[in-house]
DNA sequence: CTTGTTATATATCGATCGATCTATTATTAT
DNA sequence: ATAATAATAGATCGATCGATATATAACAAG
């Protein structure tokens, strides 16, 4: 019994997204986001509340739609749990040398944000540590089957993955080498006898 | 034959690191740069030339008083270049738990700021290689000495150990816990036969 | 003391910032 | 048709942004 909305809420987040993702909270200004998204500032903050509430919107639909809702339920349900950690390894070390996508995480580049608030960087906080879980579930699965070298922690092992992660998403920015990205990642998948390569 | 300076360089730009460091380039105003430094915006610019070289002139202070003038060298020079790894790391460790300095890296902040302009990029990823060529000379030298396990190769044995400087440094903004930061390295050592602990 | 040079402060520039007010449009429910 | 509701555009708000123009202050060299 209303107006309906022009744009849906998924095309304007990703347009955003991709604005936020590229320039940082802060360099990104209103009029960028009203042009990119063919909306006016009233619209945006009819549905937002503010340029902070729609940054948060943002990062959900960036965690959710890349990691929550696709990525990681299907990796946790491959039978092999090792199959799932080297699958999202796979996973970022792609995003990471795509040149479609901005380089680096969102995520991180708002968690290093000295500006981000406690509300945002809060949000930050919680949707990292579900990959960390993710690790750390896999981890232990693997080693339930006896699948890990001996003597492998599995709470330990997944803080070292995780910081594996950062440093990938990170490097991703700094020098966008695939190569050095992939060897990267080896590296930090050898300890525990795994490996990007399918048939190896 | 001119004008002293009421403020000196040193001074100046440290006030302004704490600034940048704190809140990023962006959200860091003039206005907040002329209070904390007690200069006005002419005198900066007339130093600077703009924001852009004044933060470019912080970055290179943080960098050298940090690690190019100080810490390297004197872990370079000495005798067990494990010792200067695990010095490294011990310093680094300790930097991201003290209370006294902002959380994080300012170079590895700027890194993933989105918003820096090339000259600053580029800065940054010249200070950061340094890092990187310091972790792979001590590997190579301690390689030479036979003191790391059979089949390290010294050049991407540096990556992985960088990684694990990015991951630090990216954790203890994300989540200062001081006991996880040096599990984290000590896990990252180990592979090595290094470790934190003196006595060990 | 004068001249040259640099550092600094004050005042202010136009531009842009995030945010809001008012009015209008498009829809559903009655 | 009419009323109720929500979405949007357009105009504009005061504040603040980075930057600069002008004038003054403090020193060294002659």
């Amino acid at each position: 019994m209303a107006r309906p909305r022009t744009v849906d809420d998924d095309a304007l987040l990703d347009r955003a997204r991709d604005l936020f993702w590229r320039q940082g909270y802060a360099a990104t200004s209103l009029r960028d986001l009203t042009d990119a998204t063919r909306l006016s500032t009233a619209a945006l903050y009819n549905r937002f509340g503010d340029k902070s509430g729609l940054f948060r919107e943002v990062l959900r639909r960036y965690a959710d739609t890349g990691l929550r809702d696709q990525l990681l339920p299907g990796l946790a349900a491959l039978p092999d749990p090792r199959d799932a950690i080297v699958g999202l390894f796979a996973a970022l070390t792609a995003l990471s040398c795509s040149t479609e996508t901005p380089s680096g995480c969102l995520l991180i580049n708002t968690a290093l944000d000295g500006a981000a608030d406690e509300a945002t960087r809060s949000l930050v906080r919680e949707r990292l540590s579900e990959v960390e879980a993710f690790l750390r579930a896999q981890l232990e699965r693997a080693k339930a089957a006896s699948l890990l070298p001996p003597g492998t922690e599995p709470s330990l092992a997944a803080e070292v993955l995780f910081g594996a992660v950062l440093a990938l998403r990170v490097l991703a920015r700094l020098d966008p080498d695939p190569v050095r990205l992939h060897r990267l990642v080896e590296a930090n998948l050898a300890p525990l006898g795994l490996t990007l390569k399918p048939g190896a």
